[in-house]
DNA sequence: TAGTTGATCGTCT
DNA sequence: GACGATCAACTAA
């Protein structure tokens, strides 16, 4: 394989948690476990705003949980949710803020097989689109789990780097999915027609 | 193809 | 003690 770029730095991590998203479609995240390396195109996101967001683990401030989702940007959140699943988020902007990106849906780029393992899916199942195009399957996937969570996303075993460029005329926008309260807030972004978004 | 339900547990009330 | 930023399997039609 080519040469993976460096990741993202710090800086990118500390903005605007809304235009953070938006950017983050077409990015690669990658995962090193072991001798394997994972990527994966990010083509689906959520952004949570803490304290201004009903929907966010944060809203109520923050505990022991959601302790992740308060440090500097650049983290990576995993929470453990219906008693058997996992899902990956994004923290961004300063610390002490409390906001964070759920990643919803992946486009697998490396790795593939790892994955299907880490999925324990057979030889004979052939719909890769199941692999990575939900919150929960794209961690089992990634191989992300609780320990993952609190995890430096400037360090080597979990990052992301530049990816592709996506035009603003293949972002859609909507609201967000399985929440109760704020719902009218569009803060769900995707890349249209893409295999990989849930849904 | 749409709609429903079971699995399963950490965290907050 | 209830429930959730979910998924897969099952049912009915």
């Amino acid at each position: 394989m080519k040469k993976l770029p460096p990741p993202l730095p710090r800086s990118f991590y500390l903005r605007l948690t809304l235009t953070i998203a938006k950017e983050l479609l077409g990015k690669f995240l990658c995962r090193k476990a072991g001798k394997k390396l994972l990527i994966g195109k990010i083509v689906e996101v959520e952004a949570y705003l803490g304290e201004k967001d009903p929907a966010s683990h944060a809203y109520r401030g923050k505990t022991k949980r959601n302790e992740v989702m308060f440090r500097q940007g650049g983290h990576l959140y995993v929470y453990f949710t219906y008693g058997m699943h996992f899902c990956a988020n994004v923290v961004t902007e300063e610390k002490g803020i409390g906001h964070a990106i759920l990643l919803r849906g992946i486009e697998p780029v490396e790795g593939i097989e790892t994955m299907r393992r880490n999925r324990k899916f057979t030889r004979e199942r052939k719909d890769n689109q199941n692999l990575t195009n939900g919150p929960a399957k794209l961690c089992e996937a990634f191989g992300i789990a609780r320990e993952q969570n609190g995890t430096d996303l400037l360090g080597s075993n979990i990052f992301i780097t530049e990816g592709e460029r996506i035009p603003k005329s293949k972002i859609g926008v909507s609201s967000r999915i399985g929440i109760r309260h704020g719902t009218e807030k569009q803060w769900r972004f995707y890349i249209k027609e893409n295999q990989f978004v849930s849904r």
